[in-house]
DNA sequence: GGCTTGATTGAGACTGAGTATCGACAACGC
DNA sequence: GCGTTGTCGATACTCAGTCTCAATCAAGCC
């Protein structure tokens, strides 16, 4: 639940055209809590009747994607999903019950980064974190042991 | 190029049961530089002429993966592919030339993974750490600029 | 507002990874 | 050796993601 927006205007502001079947999946985006997976859109589009591709829905991810405002995670069973985000360089935390996504910096890995290039010799180029739990409203409402 | 030997004894250990499709798969996968997928072993075994079945080398796959003998990996392109390892929480490093894969600990990330649960809130059940990049020997190998 | 041009679209064929099914076979404990 | 039961190969299947192509449309230009 988000606001297609500012999916939009970045959309806008690229050298992508803005065409109405972009605007339908940003909106799809928008209205999807936590991750969501191609064939999330795809079946939302279909239950809304709303005539757009499968092709396009992937090309849509794709665009997305190049511009930095959704990323693609792995989620721990090897499937592949997508979250939102913003256009910085940042890890996710998801949440293993409702799929909710938070982004978190970088910051405390840089050192762990740069100590297992000393260690190993290898020059790192890129590197994925990804996180995996339970967030604090689903803790909550968690059944005491 | 690991001795298939530590792959088979222990799956001679586990209550899986010690086959020839099997031994051939550790076999594949001993012979085998850095990282593969389960098309590169069913590649090799139809090169080889093993007359091992497909579904027989995803299975055994399964079954390495399920001893953490081998751990599958996501690679930055999204294709999947497994490594062999030591059966101990770790991570890895791959290299993006030469497809090498080394082991590294988790010591420096359990601070980071603690850091982030203070800070989001979350209960942190798992994680990912993957680092890409290129190992000495192929750094060595590269054209100074 | 119309025109032009090239990006984008939907449909549907295609590819390739991974899974399910099933009758035959073989490992292992007795 | 024998029976149980896990595992086998073949093959059909599913599903994600890609490719192709003719039709359409966004956006800049006049």
């Amino acid at each position: 639940m988000v606001d297609p927006s500012a999916l939009l205007t970045a959309l806008d502001r690229s050298a992508y055209r803005m065409t109405e079947p972009r605007r339908a999946v940003a909106q799809l985006i928008a209205d999807r809590h936590g991750h969501f997976s191609a064939a999330d859109l795809v079946g939302d589009a279909r239950s809304r009747r709303m005539g757009i591709g499968r092709a396009t829905i992937f090309r849509t991810l794709d665009v997305l994607a190049e511009l930095e405002l959704v990323e693609r995670i792995d989620l721990p069973s090897g499937e592949h999903a997508y979250v939102v985000c913003e256009p910085v360089h940042h890890h996710h935390v998801v949440c293993s019950a409702c799929g909710r996504s938070d982004d978190i910096d970088d910051a405390g890995l840089r050192a762990v980064v740069r100590d297992v290039a000393r260690r190993t010799g290898y020059r790192i180029d890129d590197h994925r974190l990804e996180l995996f739990g339970m967030c604090p409203s689903c803790q909550s409402l968690e059944v005491p042991a």
